[in-house]
DNA sequence: TACTTTCGTCACTTTACGTCA
DNA sequence: GATGACGTAAAGTGACGAAAG
């Protein structure tokens, strides 16, 4: 979708008001929006939105995988591997800007991830995850243990309230999902994720609240990259001591959460444009009746000398007004081009209007 | 090349839990 | 303290597209 709107006296081919969403197979990560003001007097703005660049910097879980296959010679454990695959990686996903334009500068990890971030490249990492507090009521502290060759891995040692008492675990199932066979062998440390839901026949859907800790961690890892593949899963999962299921939906739910986010977001603004917008198309109606008063006065005027019939002509893309007689060959005052109405509708535009260049506006209003 | 299967993601929905009046 | 309304997070479900066979 491209919306296009330039109103005001735009003297040089602005940029259009553009808003260009991505389609439904090409899911921005990072949505951008910039405006532009006019110098002029007029109003021209500029917003766009779509795909940004770290789409080509990112690479696939397919494309992980692959390269973890090719680099998995030695018999690392996966978590080596892993990093091996995604160290060189660095998505840093960038946030809407809305006026003042102000870019965000990429946040530096101190979690330790199960994968090189570019702090734990730099000599950071470490830090987090110090405190042991749980929100749910605990039952099971789980000490989960990490590779002690990853220092990255190790820095974030967390003590995990897990499961509320009565927790059961998930009553769902999955039928296509590659975690579904998967999970069965991650569950092995899980007790809360045991299908032991089916209690006395009934299939009850105890929910598992996370902990703060695990919230925060998944967040910061959210922060490094929106999407996982399968590896970064499983070492999230492991490192959480959740089931990789439940770092997937937890995923999926965030991302849900940033587009709902960024969709009030971009509807704020857009509100705001469109309030500034018809505002100035109130103003600008208002000097068109002064004009047209203005002409109605000089023709009751009886020193005004006649001249040829002359029409207020309003070009509906960039809303110039001009002063044109009824003959067909109005000259015009853009450039020093002549442009006859025969010529503009030979350029395929439906109305005429001989003060505006077709190049710029009138050729992407049409399309 | 057309078809099927697998897999990941998304949109939408349901459900359980926490909070508050 | 019990209760219902409400918001939110976790999870279920179906559809879709991409990739591989």
């Amino acid at each position: 979708m491209e919306l296009c709107l330039s109103l005001g006296d735009v003297q040089a081919p602005a940029e259009p008001f553009g808003l260009v969403s991505s389609s439904s197979s090409e899911k921005p990560r990072d949505d951008r929006v910039i405006m532009a003001a006019s110098k002029t007097t007029g109003f021209c703005m500029s917003l766009s939105i779509g795909p940004s660049c770290d789409s080509s910097t990112s690479t696939s879980p397919r494309e992980a995988d692959q390269q973890l296959d090719t680099n998995d010679h030695q018999n690392d454990d996966d978590r080596s591997r892993f990093s091996a695959a995604c160290g060189s990686k660095s998505d840093v996903p960038v946030q809407l800007d809305l006026l003042p334009h102000t870019p965000v500068a990429p946040r530096s990890s101190s979690h330790g991830f199960p994968w090189p971030t570019p702090s734990d490249q730099n000599g950071g990492g470490g830090g987090g995850g110090g405190s042991s507090e749980n929100v749910n009521r605990v039952e099971e502290v789980a000490a989960v243990s990490s590779s002690p060759t990853n220092s990255g891995a190790s820095s974030f040692q967390m003590d995990i309230g897990l499961y509320s008492s009565n927790y059961r675990g998930s009553g769902g199932k999955r039928s296509h999902s590659p975690e579904a066979e998967g999970d069965e062998g991650e569950r092995q440390s899980n007790s809360r994720a045991s299908d032991e839901d089916d209690i006395n026949g009934i299939n009850t859907r105890k929910k598992l609240r996370l902990s703060k800790e695990q919230s925060a961690f998944l967040e910061e890892s959210f922060k490094e990259h929106h999407t996982l593949n399968p590896k970064q899963k499983l070492a999230l999962a492991k490192q959480l001591n959740l089931r990789p299921r439940q770092v997937e939906v937890w995923f999926q739910n965030r991302r849900a959460r940033t587009k709902l986010k960024q969709t009030e977001v971009d509807c704020e603004f857009l509100k705001r444009c469109c309030e500034t917008l018809t505002e100035e198309n109130r103003r600008l109606h208002k000097e068109l009746q002064e004009l047209r008063a203005l002409k109605t006065h000089h023709h009751s005027n009886p020193f005004y000398t006649q001249s040829p019939a002359t029409t207020l002509t309003m070009c509906p893309s960039c809303e110039r007004i001009a002063t044109t007689n009824t003959t067909n060959t109005t000259t015009t005052t853009n450039n020093n081009k002549t442009t006859t109405k025969a010529q503009a509708e030979a350029d395929g535009f439906p109305r005429f209007y001989p003060f505006c260049q077709p190049q710029s506006h009138h050729s992407s209003a049409a399309s």
